[in-house]
DNA sequence: GACCTTATGACCTTCTCTGACCTTACGTAT
DNA sequence: ATACGTAAGGTCAGAGAAGGTCATAAGGTC
């Protein structure tokens, strides 16, 4: 966690806990200068932490009273896990974006740090690996019998 | 015992009982810089030293603020993990024989419901399914790599 | 000498960070 | 209205900072 990205991104989350409305208004010359950091360097982050994969929407405004708006969007509230789970995922899944979307399940508390773990442990490359591009459909296929079995009723 | 690769084992090992929290977090370069080595000599003495068979586990990340993690298993985790780990020796595990190990953890309290019920679900002939042979062996694979993270110090 | 373990260096991949240049929005003077 | 200046944010290529891999050399052991 020595690197900038790292403090930027945890910076924001603080930030985004403590909002009460679920999303967070920032400027990115602000926040640049208050990390001492070029102003591209927050889109960096933004591009990488805060994808729809992990939970986030980012808005921006340029120009004069420009600004970004970071909105945390929760799938857990509304019982759209199967669906909105599915539309991510779709018909193949890179082991990164996997990667991502578990991260989102365990920040929105839908997954134990064990149950995370478990999931990645076996959607790995390592595990699926060898089968070239076979390896991101049957990641996928994995990834939504996943969801379908934690939407299940007597689990709950 | 005077050579390189028993001494940085050595090295890493005092850090690791120094540790709370079953892991260590280095940087290859900065190891590699202490030890007057080449730094892929660190992932000699990793790959060597400290796999999963000598109860260890390694993760990485590369780029600006790049670092090793290394963390413990508990070798002494429980028997019965042990016990189910050698059944998997076989290379090949059918879904039936999958589904009975699986029990038992569940009735041992070593797994959750949920967590049971997530295994089982990749592990099922319609997860993994259209492969024949392969099938069993890619399940062997799976439930190795699930017994592992299991054994995770950090996730006690 | 045959064989296994250890060690290195060249080359590769991934992640981070910056700077130059681009686009959009607003305000104001004409 | 139009034009222009200023104040944002956006994009992208490229440098830099890690760690990974693999062939091969060097050392030990029997």
């Amino acid at each position: 966690m020595g690197n900038l990205a790292d403090r930027i991104e945890q910076y924001i989350k603080e930030a985004m806990a403590r909002a009460e409305e679920g999303y967070v208004v920032l400027q990115r010359g602000i926040l640049a200068e208050a990390f001492a950091c070029a102003p591209s360097q927050i889109n960096y982050v933004l591009d990488t932490r805060f994808t729809v994969e992990r939970g986030y929407l980012v808005e921006s405004r340029r120009g004069g009273g420009g600004y970004l708006r970071i909105v945390r969007l929760e799938v857990a509230a509304d019982g759209l896990l199967h669906e909105v789970m599915g539309q991510l995922i779709g018909d193949s899944v890179s082991q990164e974006r996997a990667n991502s979307l578990l991260a989102r399940l365990y920040d929105e508390e839908i997954l134990t740090a064990r149950e995370a773990a478990i999931i990645k442990s076996v959607l790995s490359r390592e595990a699926l690996g060898g089968r070239g591009p076979e390896e991101n459909t049957l990641r996928a296929r994995l990834m939504k019998r996943i969801i379908t079995t934690l939407c299940r009723e007597d689990l709950q």
